[in-house]
RNA sequence: GGCGCCAUAGUCUAUCGGUUAGGACGCCGCCCUUUCAAGGCGGAGAGACGGGUUCAACUCCCGUUGGCGCUACCA
């Protein structure tokens, strides 16, 4: 071994942690450590829209409590960074200044209105979609000119317009790409900051990663660095593609289908330790039995070179099992500790009594009244939501609107759950009385209960979350076409007051 | 549509040319047990399809079908 092995995982902040960063996290830690190497974390937030500072707070937590931690990264720094590209800029735009002073890139001044339309003329005629190089013809004089009078821009990698590009997998082999079916990927965006592709080859390398671990995802899209790696004349990183997480029908892992938050994972009453078992079961399999075990087993036995390609379907009876294994091998007093450290500290139970105490006439009233906030997913059927004054389909609109627009919120006190759920009302041209039955079978299984807003702030988005889901499951769900009916109902507009 | 990846029971997988195709979850049954779990024991259940190559194919090759991914100034 002559250059130490350097992994890393590069999650983008757009979202909650999902279990798909903790399984490519997993990957690369074990690799790196299996090789005496080092992990790194590194924050991809290049897109400005999406990106939040609560999203990366969240995803770094949630990788922690699962277990697993990294040995350079924006928290505990490191001799490479930054490790945030937002704070990076400056380094992409050298590189991009030199791909465009050799020739390998050039600026593009296409309006999104000619690249839609180019778009929809290359469907239309059932030609490949790819940029047709309309200003690949633009010479370097008159190109620099209109970049510096302020006309706006994008810079384009250059490909060949023949030959085959092989990708060396450490999984697959060797897979062939057609340079003819590679587009010309846009590197800098005209915000002037980079697309992924550009940041995460200069990173890489100057991060001096020797093996990147991804999603099969970027498989279609290796080409393209490994375009950019010789343009730039470095040595590229072993590629290695893992198959995607799926749901029960196959589809790719997605939070419509399941929950797929880590922190859903933790509300739950996971363990951190099982959770990471049950993704290690997905990477390396024991020949023979032995499907317990801990990181330094786990690290000991991963071959990513034999993974199983297909991708597997996230089973979380499975999970269920695994967790039953490692909560029955806790001493008694382990579990107890474990229990309260959950769901009973003691600041949780002051709320939990205060919203209770005028509902309570004997003491052994509060923990049956308290019981849903302990609970995880609900028995709740069709039938639980009778005696509502709405219709089944008011109901399944109710529900649905709710759980959208809670998602879509940043803040999860109950006077946001307030906002959003009485928004609902008035979308929906009701009154939030006759609703609230709904939303308190849903979230606590009565129709009577204890304050609903409070309650679902004390459950947390993720249980809130699912509860939602399961509802609405008991009503059969949503249809794809009437998701894209409801969600395009206005919601109550913030300027008229409600948010004041 | 184009390009690519993938294909063993419902699910996760072992096998790396010659096996009664092994294990785990789930399911079913039995035992244990005041109930229910847990635990123990047992059972049902798989090589998508069609061609090759070979003495021999789940395993290698080709095709079909199916699933998935990519096809953005998102990652």
């Amino acid at each position: 071994m002559t250059t130490p092995v350097r992994t890393r995982v590069a999650p983008s902040p757009t979202g909650d942690p999902h279990v798909g960063t903790a399984y490519v996290a997993l990957a690369n830690y074990a690799f790196a450590k299996k090789h005496g190497g080092d992990f790194l974390l590194r924050i991809e937030d290049t897109d400005q829209a999406r990106s939040t500072p609560e999203s990366e707070r969240a995803i770094l937590a949630a990788l922690h409590w699962a277990g697993l931690s990294w040995d350079e990264g924006p928290d505990v720094g490191g001799p490479h960074g930054p490790y945030r590209q937002s704070e990076r800029s400056a380094i992409y735009k050298r590189y991009s200044d030199e791909l465009l002073a050799n020739g390998h890139a050039f600026r593009c001044f296409c309006t999104p209105e000619r690249l839609d339309a180019m778009r929809a003329a290359q469907r239309a005629a059932g030609t490949p979609q790819k940029y047709d190089g309309h200003c690949l013809a633009i010479p370097p004089e008159e190109s620099e000119r209109r970049a510096a009078s302020g006309e706006p821009y994008v810079v384009r990698m250059k490909v060949p317009e023949s030959g085959v590009c092989v990708v060396h997998d450490l999984a697959r082999g060797d897979v062939p790409f057609e340079y003819a079916t590679v587009d010309m990927q846009v590197l800098l965006k005209s915000d002037g900051l980079p697309t992924y592709h550009l940041a995460n080859v200069v990173d890489d390398h100057l991060m001096e990663i020797t093996h990147v671990i991804r999603g099969e995802e970027w498989m279609s899209s290796a080409p393209k660095h490994l375009l950019l790696y010789g343009y730039l004349g470095w040595e590229p990183p072993v590629l290695m593609h893992l198959p995607l997480l799926r749901n029960p029908d196959k589809s790719k892992l997605s939070k419509r289908k399941n929950p797929t938050g880590i922190l859903f994972y933790e509300r739950m009453g996971y363990l951190p330790e099982a959770l990471l078992n049950f993704l290690g079961l997905l990477l390396a399999h024991a020949p023979e039995g032995q499907e317990i075990f801990g990181l330094p087993e786990f690290i000991e036995r991963l071959d990513l070179s034999k993974i199983s390609l297909g991708g597997p379907v996230f089973d979380i009876g499975k999970l269920d099992w695994l967790n039953g294994q490692y909560l029955r091998a806790l001493s008694t007093d382990e579990l107890l500790a474990r229990t309260m450290a959950w769901g009973f500290e003691r600041d949780r139970l002051v709320r939990i009594a205060e919203l209770a105490q005028s509902r309570v006439e004997r003491l052994s009233d509060l923990a049956p009244a308290a019981g849903f906030l302990f609970a995880g997913r609900l028995a709740v059927t069709k039938e639980s939501f009778a005696g509502a004054k709405l219709g089944d389909d008011e109901m399944r609109k109710a529900l649905a609107l709710a759980m959208w627009r809670l998602d879509a919120e940043r803040a999860f006190e109950k006077e946001t759950v307030e906002r959003v759920l009485k928004g609902v009302g008035e979308t929906l041209g009701k009154k939030f009385r006759d609703l609230a039955r709904v939303y308190y079978v849903a979230m606590t299984g009565s129709p009577t209960s204890l304050p609903l807003f409070d309650s679902m702030e004390l459950l947390g988005r993720d249980i809130v979350r699912e509860r939602f889901r399961v509802a609405l499951a008991a009503f059969g769900g949503v249809s794809g076409k009437e998701q894209k009916e409801w969600q395009a109902l206005q919601a109550p507009d913030q300027t008229n007051g409600a948010a004041a």
